[in-house]
DNA sequence: GTCTATATGGCGATAGAC
DNA sequence: GTCTATCGCCATATAGAC
């Protein structure tokens, strides 16, 4: 599947084309923008891509790949929900800071044309599968009682809010509160894997076990 | 303050301007859309706002201004933080279901123009006292033992996320959880503020008023 | 004060040169 | 296969008519 990287224009093009549209959204890019990044004629790059729909159509599927990378693997393992999740939250967290823009990206583009995303990421058994399958595991331990029992919106709401947000929201809360340092941001991101993960747990784990009152 | 809403041109295009620049993005509206929500020709919205620029302007604070309603009032009343913590939830969450297409257009602008956006916040001391305000008050708090203590950005990443996040997918959300049913999604917000609240409690509650073991 | 005809510029797209 | 000259459209902006 990987067919070593080799330095074509088409390549160039792509890699561009990914930066532009990624930093500036659908709308604010113009051909020329990307035509400039990968440094060809403005008109040079309908060669290559007759129309803007098509370049983006051409990078779309790989920026969404690039948002579940390992975390299928570890959706699939054999383990108690409890225990997955805080590698779930680490891998989560981990992937974002690698796409620090995707987020506000995938935002941008699920208002401008939610099918376009619904589309690409069910069209891929692998990108679905691992979903599924965790979902069916966090219903199976529920109805066993070792997860305290709620719908599951519930739990996949606070898990990605707790995630996503924060790296969504990343400028204005380093200027706010890191008076723009962005690597204490980032530092800040880091620590807060366990603080998340301990929120989820004693979100799902049942009463008997903890409580006392 | 409120000039009893005088039904001229101006206010008209103001109101159609609010609603197309938040449900398009700034980038994707085009003036002649604007006039066209106005009901009036497309070169005429020019007499009144010579440029996009200047109509977006015009509607931009007032956009922000619906984000902060009574919000500032509960904050700065005079009750422990964890009392008070179960009315701004609620608020919050209610701004929130008013405005639905507000928190995506934040985002967005925060993406492309940030300066515009603390700007706006930060030249009404309305808006920035009650939030200095309710600081104070939790770093105080903590420092009493009222409130475990932690880092002002971890309390306030885990209420912002909580909240905001939810509203700002709702279309997805609805999708895959609700089968599009948009009033069900709507209810679940509803439903989830003393979900939230409980989580927030229990995050900020010193040790030794729960813990055991 | 309200609106329109017209200018100006930029962007995407095509046909065709090298 | 690679790139450019050029077209045509559409959006913003202005000058001026009613």
């Amino acid at each position: 599947m990987s067919t070593e990287e080799v330095i074509t224009m088409e390549n160039r093009i792509l890699e561009a084309a990914k930066q532009v549209f990624v930093r500036k959204g659908y709308e604010a890019t113009k051909m020329g923008d990307v035509a400039a990044e990968a440094g060809i004629g403005r008109t040079a790059l309908h060669y290559y891509y007759r129309t803007k729909e098509m370049l983006f159509d051409a990078i779309f599927d790989q920026l969404m790949g690039d948002l579940l990378p390992n975390l299928g693997v570890i959706m699939n393992e054999d383990l108690p929900f409890l225990e997955k999740l805080p590698r779930i939250v680490e891998q989560y967290v981990k992937t974002l800071q690698k796409n620090p823009l995707l987020p506000i990206f995938v935002i941008s583009e699920l208002q401008r044309d939610p099918e376009h995303i619904y589309q690409s990421v069910l069209k891929d058994p692998a990108r679905v599968e691992p979903i599924i399958h965790l979902r069916t595991q966090i219903q199976n331990e529920m109805e066993k009682g070792l997860l305290k029992k709620m719908p599951l919106i519930y739990t996949a709401s606070t898990l990605v809010s707790l995630v996503v947000f924060p790296a969504l929201v990343r400028k204005p809360f380093t200027a706010v509160f890191m008076d723009g340092d962005a690597e204490k941001y980032e530092a800040f991101l880091q620590e807060r894997i366990p603080f998340v993960t301990d929120i989820m747990i004693r979100l799902l784990t049942p009463d008997d076990h903890i409580q006392h009152k």
